[in-house]
DNA sequence: AGGATTTGACCACT
DNA sequence: AGTGGTCAAATCCT
């Protein structure tokens, strides 16, 4: 479609843009030419942005700009009465709704070794309690739902879904929904810290924190080029002309990457927005690095052309 | 006894 | 009508 080229152009447009910028940080020129930079590219990845919502997402998305701080309140709005309201389960509690859209999810692949294969295993630093269990069309195994331990008292509606793979059976679909409102900081002084403390450390890719982080981290890597933190953020440049080489972006604050550390490595994380396939798009860890990179794999079946750059939020 | 899991039924969505 | 997500009673576990 049209779109896609569009998309393409502005995205080759804003990365071009990027390296300027990242020529300019390094000689003295005036703040105000950076800050023109900064728009442009921002500019850019909106129309960019725009375009895909708009054509893509039946026209029920705007550009992101005009949206301020809607990228970090993820909205869920299930009934789709107030699209503005920020990530907030409590307000409506009463109402049943057995089905969530257009919820924030997260897909992550893990892989169990064959000895303790169970789902349980699959540990991801939060305390989960099973509510269902669903034998899936197609699908050689169960799939089994969670919910937060803590759904009451903090009145957290993280939910994910554990699904035996039919490809690998010691590969577990782990998808996340919405995010966590309990404390996991306070988690250990609670009763189901022994379990929880026999496995790796965590990697709950906690919805919100993912999102923001990456805004965090692209914003940084438009205006911090040269940091020199070993922290990376990658993706193919296949979009830009290149199949082979990654475009890297470094960025300096590792604790805008706490959602990556302790990641193992390997790991898949398909980020999905509601149920629109186009705004989705998987991140993976990799072992080669020395503090858990993120990067998107080359590969354009794992990665939706268009993310990360469709989400609605990811740069503003 | 209390919390976690299982499982059949119900409901929303397509 | 079929499918998937959730509820909630029954059951299991500690």
């Amino acid at each position: 479609m049209d779109t896609d080229a569009y998309v393409i152009s502005e995205l080759t447009q804003g990365m071009q843009l990027a390296m300027h910028l990242k020529s300019v940080l390094s000689s003295e020129s005036s703040s105000e030419s950076k800050h023109v930079l900064i728009q442009e590219i921002i500019s850019s990845y909106d129309r960019a942005l725009s375009m895909v919502n708009w054509g893509d997402s039946g026209g029920q998305t705007q550009p992101m700009l005009s949206r301020p701080e809607s990228s970090v309140n993820i909205d869920e709005s299930p009934r789709s009465q107030d699209v503005n309201q920020p990530f907030n389960y409590q307000q409506d509690e009463k109402v049943v709704c057995k089905k969530r859209k257009a919820m924030p999810t997260w897909r992550n692949q893990i892989r169990i070794s064959t000895n303790n294969g169970l789902e349980g295993n699959s540990d991801d630093g939060y305390s989960w309690r099973k509510y269902g269990q669903k034998d899936i069309l197609g699908s050689k195994f169960p799939r089994s739902y969670y919910r937060c331990t803590y759904q009451h008292t903090h009145n957290c509606m993280a939910r994910k879904q554990v699904q035996r793979t039919d490809e690998d059976p010691t590969v577990f679909e782990i998808i996340y929904r919405g995010q966590h409102t309990c404390n996991p900081a306070t988690k250990p002084s609670e009763k189901h810290e022994s379990k929880q403390d026999n496995y790796q450390r965590p990697l709950p890719p906690k919805s919100a924190d993912m999102l923001s982080n990456l805004k965090k981290n692209l914003r940084v890597s438009t205006s911090d080029l040269d940091a020199t933190e070993p922290c990376s953020f990658s993706f193919p440049s296949a979009s830009f002309g290149t199949a082979e080489n990654y475009q890297q972006f470094n960025f300096s604050n590792e604790t805008d990457n706490n959602f990556l550390q302790g990641s193992p490595s390997g790991s898949n994380y398909f980020v999905e927005w509601g149920n629109d396939p186009n705004l989705s798009g998987m991140i993976s860890t990799t072992a080669s690095a020395t503090n858990s990179p993120l990067a998107f794999p080359a590969d354009p079946q794992d990665l939706s052309q268009n993310f990360p750059f469709n989400n609605s939020g990811f740069f503003i």
